[in-house]
DNA sequence: GTATCGTACTGACGCGCGTTAGTAGCAGGT
DNA sequence: ACCTGCTACTAACGCGCGTCAGTACGATAC
């Protein structure tokens, strides 16, 4: 900017002529501060005619507050390929707003550099810490909670030790997983694959990966490794990943896919392969992302509500910033299994369910 | 954090038993300071030893430099549905770090609040400006460029009087909307419909609104409002305005979609009353999303090279912190089209080109 | 007439840092 | 004996702000 739009509360003081102390208590609503309504009036015209806003570093030099949040995307791959994430880039930024707060994002790109958002926390660039999808191979960030930095986590996760003092809002991914897969064994199939959402790194693969196994064994069925890849986030991973589980006959009947962007990858390879969904193989996906319901055929899925736990975790993150302890630390909110045409519950209803 | 981790450049200068200055001179590497080798060595061994991070409001304070980059999305709800951006972010956060930069996330909400940013700028919390296909109504922009404030634009955009003065990573969008048009016209299509990108106020959306309509009139065909409907970057609004599309006969041979994920929208649509893609109906889209060879068909579509845009977004603005001034205000990277099943020209040849 | 009290303000400090101007100590030249 | 020049540091200032500890002044109490 040009010198002259370099607007510091001095030079509103000037204009209104008063002290910088006044204008600092007219601004700030500093209650106690008496001043007279004629002053402040005089104050806010001031600062209004000079545009005046107080610079961020200086206020937060003295105040200790930056008023800005970190979000942390464990894999940078994965904001690209995914659409799962924007959704919650969008309510996360939106909620924020509405408590004061902006947004800094942070993509960790190598697991060697994990704790790049550690300087953020260390050179006090941020309030508090939201965490996508934490890594399983993080060590800084247990650090970090049992020092009492407000963090909040986004997605499922275990950690024994620390239980009373980790603060998430999460979906049963366990459980939601299981639930999809028996879904898919009610409708009788028995060879059911998966494509696992990601390298093994993430609490989630594991965990999605888990809940699968699980169902498969509760139902007597056996584990198969050979039915089992790892997809990286991305439709091409699922492509690539559906086509190796296509190579070898007997074909698998029904596919988990540890996200519907691997999904409609995986979609992809069936049709080339001339094979149909869902009379030849049923298709589950998970997130639930904005364009499931328009793949062909829409896609069946467990739903993540993405707005809502990210409106979730700013509220719960500014109220830690603010001393406040939730009731409980940790949210869980529900994660339907949304039926619609690629599983085949519906194929004889109605087909294109939105 | 805890009161210990307040870890300051004081602290390090006395457990290394020199001046804070002496400190300051070893960790910013300040040329001309004649530190002696064993000087420099105690103090880096006590920062290292005390986890010594500068106070970012601090430097900002006296530095006047934040190492912050603002990126404005215009439209928030743009982030949630679109696979377009995530790539975007991914490739600003990426180079950002390269370049020693943070991104803090605005996003606008409200037509009436579309200068929230100038808030960032105004207070100081950033040293440079990214946004991402500017609304049309957008008043204060123009201003701040005015007074030399750095700012890069992502997206086509026409302001003759600051032109100059505008920099921007840009494709020729009319050209490409209007070339894409032309491969619909060049395999014998005359009732080509068009889904707008977004509600008017983007410049985006005028500009392949209008080379949808350019490119129709130069092959002598007649432009029919009816054919046009108002998409909002969704697969739903695709969706929709496609069913509305095939209301009424004769059905268009085909569409030229403002996104692809608008395209996805309209061919579940088209699939759903029964019409095949591209026997029936053409489908053209604009972007290259990351699911779009994995459609069902694979998409023809202009490819944007978002990643790139994100790496030379960010270069440039880098160096306009730092007064370099580019030879070229525009950098304008091209926009093939990528020729898939969708559109029909490769139908009898390999359709599920990647 | 002096003490007390409330109103409406202001002066000055310090947050943590980068940086400019200055100093102490010593070697070498005349 | 004095000046010069170099090396290796340090003291002190100010960035812009929030806030604590005042202060000046008039009104009321006794």
């Amino acid at each position: 900017m040009t010198p002259k739009s370099r607007v510091t509360s001095h030079q509103v003081a000037k204009r209104a002529g008063v002290s910088r102390t006044t204008v600092s208590f007219v601004l700030n609503n500093v209650p106690g501060a008496n001043i007279s309504e004629e002053t402040r009036a005089r104050v806010l015209q001031a600062a209004a005619e000079l545009g005046y806003v107080p610079n961020a570093a200086a206020r937060s030099l003295v105040s200790g507050q930056t008023l800005t949040l970190g979000l942390v995307v464990s894999h940078a791959e994965h904001l690209k390929v995914d659409a799962y994430i924007p959704q919650l880039l969008y309510s996360l930024s939106h909620t924020s707003h509405r408590h004061g707060y902006r947004v800094l994002l942070e993509t960790v790109e190598d697991v060697s550099r994990a704790d790049v958002y550690l300087e953020l926390v260390r050179g006090q660039r941020i309030d508090g810490l939201i965490v996508l999808n934490l890594r399983s191979d993080d060590k800084q960030l247990p650090e970090l909670i049992r020092r009492n930095f407000p963090v909040v986590l986004i997605g499922f996760r275990r950690w024994a030790e620390l239980e009373e003092k980790v603060y998430a809002v999460e979906t049963d991914d366990l459980e939601a997983s299981s639930r999809a897969t028996q879904h898919l064994i009610g409708l009788g199939h028995t060879r059911i694959a998966h494509i696992t959402f990601s390298p093994d790194n993430y609490f989630a693969t594991q965990t999605r990966h888990q809940g699968y196994r699980l169902a498969l064994e509760a139902a007597g069925l056996e584990y198969n490794p050979k039915l089992v890849r790892f997809g990286n986030y991305s439709a091409a991973s699922g492509y690539e990943a559906m086509q190796k589980l296509l190579q070898r006959k007997p074909y698998p009947t029904a596919l988990f896919a540890g996200n519907d962007t691997i999904a409609l990858g995986a979609m992809a390879a069936i049709h080339e392969k001339g094979l149909r969904i869902p009379q030849d193989i049923a298709v589950v996906g998970y997130d639930d992302i904005p364009t499931a319901p328009y793949l062909i055929p829409p896609l069946t899925t467990i739903q993540i509500p993405a707005v809502e736990q990210g409106r979730l975790a700013v509220e719960m993150l500014s109220g830690l910033i603010r001393g406040v302890v939730p009731e409980r630390p940790q949210i869980r909110l529900p994660a339907p299994l949304i039926v619609r045409a690629s599983c085949g519950a519906k194929q004889k209803a109605k087909a294109y369910q939105r």
